[in-house]
DNA sequence: TCTGGGGTCCTAGGACCC
DNA sequence: TCTGGGGTCCTAGGACCC
């Protein structure tokens, strides 16, 4: 059996941790920039906010509904995220970090364990050690885990949040009540094709042919219809270092300068930079864009990227810098107000089994520069030692105008408490 | 005025190899 | 009239996830 641990509205729920006062009450939190809606309580569901609503739109609805409004938080949450995760990996020694709120448990050998009674002790002990509500679906695969973590949810009551589907009966019950569209894996694209062939719930879904769905869904599909059939078809997966890293951001404000630009580029690689070391990888090849505001139809558009092909593979943010600002040059058209820019980098190997060339003129003291650079930069706080092409002030530039403590990282803003 | 950020996998088609 | 067979690698685009 598989289990699927999911925590309930979790940015809310985090900042709720240390705000008791609201629970019960509406709690939005925003993305970067204070853009959009991207958590919600139960309460602002119910009071209409969809998820990604941009937030000057809601304005109003805030402030009828008393809704508290947040900015994102990650400090907080990457870090309440590592406490639950480290919980959860005590109830099974086979655990997949699916996402910052979720995580699988397999559960092999567990024969003689009431697994009812084992999802239970998860949520109260989560609750209990960290403060966070989760939600727990048990079944024979991954696909249907996911099925009955969407009842637990839907069902606190009558679930206690912990739902598991164990028989033939309980799996046809749940497929039929799983809305099309709601199947993990299955989106936007393929739920509006599916109903245009009548098509509605998960149960139908598992009724058509093997070939149709591999025809239109490819071989993703198919291992999808056999997971959701009872049949485990999708295992755990092993943590893996990232294939792509991006550090891509929208600007508070339009840049129309060159120089402004090459700033942000220049903090944009430097991140990377600094990602790639963390998970002892160097790349091959970087991708810089820059966007203008795809919302004003007033405005001139112009949209470009390029990949540059590096001469050797490095995680120096020095290099990647240079050949970012390189990339840059040659998309930067003047006369546009630019919204959004960004870089990725690309084609990894590992940094200490690097494929060497005779004529590279790559500079290895970079290497134990960078070391340094790292361990000041964790001791002293993010972003002490930074390039002279960085903007020294500030790092990332957003408008985080309800930004919460951060509780649980930062000794300044550890809660006092008055007895 | 204001609209997020970061990932994965699969397929088809083209270029190229022997 | 008729023009092989079997591969790999790369890229772009589409779909999905949180």
């Amino acid at each position: 059996m598989f289990a699927l641990v999911d925590c309930n509205n979790f940015y809310a729920s985090c900042e709720r941790v240390f705000r008791p006062d609201l629970n019960g009450k509406p709690v939005v939190v925003l993305s970067n920039n204070d853009g959009c809606v991207i958590a919600r309580s139960n309460e602002a569901k119910a009071a209409g906010i969809p998820m990604g609503a941009p937030a000057f739109e809601y304005e109003k609805l805030f402030e009828q509904h008393s809704v508290q409004v947040f900015s994102a938080n990650f400090a907080l949450y990457g870090d309440m995220s590592s406490r639950v995760m480290d919980i959860l990996s005590g109830y099974s020694p086979d655990m997949e970090i699916y996402s910052i709120d979720e995580a699988f448990l397999k559960f092999t050998g567990f024969e003689h364990f009431d697994l009812q009674q084992h999802g239970a002790s998860m949520r109260s002990k989560v609750l209990k050690w960290t403060g966070i509500p989760i939600s727990v679906g048990i079944a024979p695969t991954k696909a249907l885990a996911k099925v009955a973590n969407r009842i637990a949810k839907k069902y606190p009551t009558e679930t206690r949040g912990v739902y598991i589907i164990d028989s033939e009966e309980k799996r046809i019950k749940a497929l039929k009540w799983l809305k099309t569209e709601d199947v993990w894996g299955i989106g936007r694209q393929h739920s509006q094709r599916l109903y245009r062939m009548d098509v509605a719930t998960a149960y139908a879904f598992t009724q058509l042919r093997d070939d149709v769905v591999q025809k239109m869904m490819s071989i993703t599909g198919l291992r999808l219809k056999h997971d959701l059939e009872g049949i485990p078809t999708l295992d755990m997966e092993e943590a893996q270092i990232k294939k792509n890293i991006a550090t891509t951001r929208t600007f508070e404000t339009n840049y129309t300068q060159y120089g402004q630009l090459a700033e942000r580029i220049s903090t944009f690689a430097s991140a990377c930079a600094e990602k790639l070391r963390l998970q002892n990888s160097c790349c091959h090849s970087l991708m810089v864009f820059i966007h203008t505001n795809r919302h004003r139809e007033d405005l001139p558009q112009y949209s470009r990227n390029i990949v540059i092909k590096l001469p050797y593979p490095t995680n120096s943010g020095i290099e990647l810098t240079k050949f970012a600002l390189q990339a840059l040059k040659q998309i930067f058209k003047q006369g546009f107000a630019y919204k959004r820019a960004g870089v990725v980098v690309q084609d990894f190997s590992q940094a200490d089994r690097l494929q060497r060339s005779l004529f590279e003129n790559r500079d290895e003291r970079h290497v134990p520069l960078f070391k340094v650079v790292d361990a000041i930069n964790t001791h002293f706080g993010q972003q002490k030692v930074r390039l002279a092409a960085q903007d020294t002030k500030r790092v990332w530039k957003m408008r985080q105008e309800k930004l919460s403590p951060r509780y649980t990282t930062r000794i300044d803003d550890i809660i006092t408490i008055h007895v």
